[in-house]
DNA sequence: AGACGGCCAACTGTACACAATTTTGAGCAA
DNA sequence: TTGCTCAAAATTGTGTACAGTTGGCCGTCT
């Protein structure tokens, strides 16, 4: 599982979080194989990972499609990540270290720094979502818990597959949510893992996409 | 991905959770290829998803090894299973239907009944962790969300494979485990999100091995 | 026209052969 | 004995050929 096999896997996850490749949409292994430029070997490789992960789901026999999602199995994402994040910050809050609150700081003020910016709204949103996902994976990092670290990560992107088209935060919630970050941090210098893990979860399900449709989400049950 | 490969999947996933290879130990492939009478490309195809299952850990190059892990994991795993089902039963308390709850009624029967029979030690442990799991499992079905359902059943048989050796809980434990199985299913029956969460978190917790080493377990932060 | 059935094309599943890499161990020198 | 070198053996990584399955197309029958 080497060369071939890692640059299959890195290409055909980033064809689909690019976009190039949307929801439901069948990937075909000579296609890809050719695009990528190794064999159908070393593609099927990657499509079996990417299973794993919930990027694309497998039909036997009958090939291999970009993972769809309903805005109710979005939501329940939400739900585990606040869960799951949840947990790790209290841990982080416990067993964190000074330099993880540094980092977590700086990853603020990057985004405070985009919102005094004014840029165009695609490249604020790119910018904004790299520092986003960086915060929450250094929470995750902080929380000394390797196998907690990868199931939510994993969470994490999923939804970006399906979410690229709808979902654009307001300038407004940018700021509410970086808010919540700087508040996030004050609790885990404070190590107060309750406080911290409540934070978390309330700033999870408040970032969570709403009115993908016209139903109303499922009544969130934390504690 | 269809016979020979879920046949090799569905193999090999046995050998490593009957103990035939033990923790640590090399899964050479073409080895496991002539046991299983299929070729090395479905082996290679089982290996991977069991990698992502966590079951195996693959080396480049060096080839793939059964999954080894310290006390420190397997308590870190507990702690996980502790947060995912215990948001599971809080769902299943919102979300369950009245058949969930006759089914774990008669999973806890059936373990009643074997404290009952007086077996001899093995064949007791065995069907304890039988009817155990599958309590574990329905509570998860009943949560109503499949991805929290797969999930946490990963996270729940990865520890077999290393406490195989260890673990043996003692009739007295049982009794009491099964008890708390009893209140879990009352707190279920009166829709009771927060008390069946807890309880499910106070009865994993309860349930982790203990003492596998000196060392004492970290703190638990769960709340 | 519509339903049925069989054939063909496209694609996935499996096996095998060869390339690349790692491990082993024999031979030799200090 | 210990440590080193290097080549052979073992094992994993990759490509390709072939087998099996699926789904659509087209002709036939009612």
């Amino acid at each position: 599982m080497s060369r071939a096999s890692s640059l299959a896997y890195d290409s055909v996850r980033q064809f689909i979080l690019d976009g190039r490749f949307l929801p439901g949409e069948r990937l075909v292994e000579e296609d890809l194989a050719q695009r990528v430029g190794v064999s159908r070997t070393s593609i099927r490789d990657s499509l079996r990972r990417l299973a794993g992960e919930g990027l694309v789901r497998t039909e036997a026999n009958r090939g291999t499609f970009v993972a769809e999602m309903s805005s109710a199995e979005i939501d329940e994402i939400f739900q585990l990540r606040a869960v799951l994040e949840g947990h790790a910050t209290a841990l982080a809050a416990l067993n964190g270290k000074q330099e993880h609150w540094g980092q977590l700081e700086q990853k603020a003020d990057e985004i405070d720094a985009l919102l005094d910016q004014d840029l165009d709204p695609k490249a604020f949103f790119l910018g904004f979502q790299a520092s986003n996902t960086a915060f929450h994976a250094i929470l995750l990092q902080a929380s000394g818990s390797v196998r907690l670290q990868s199931l939510a990560k994993s969470l994490i992107e999923l939804p970006l597959v399906t979410m690229k088209q709808h979902n654009w935060p307001g300038e407004v919630k940018v700021r509410r949510s970086n808010e919540q970050h700087r508040e996030i941090i004050a609790a885990l210098r404070a190590r107060d893992p309750l406080l911290a893990r409540l934070q978390v979860q309330s700033h999870i399900i408040h970032a969570r996409p709403k009115a993908m449709t016209e139903q109303p989400l499922a009544p969130v049950a934390l504690l």
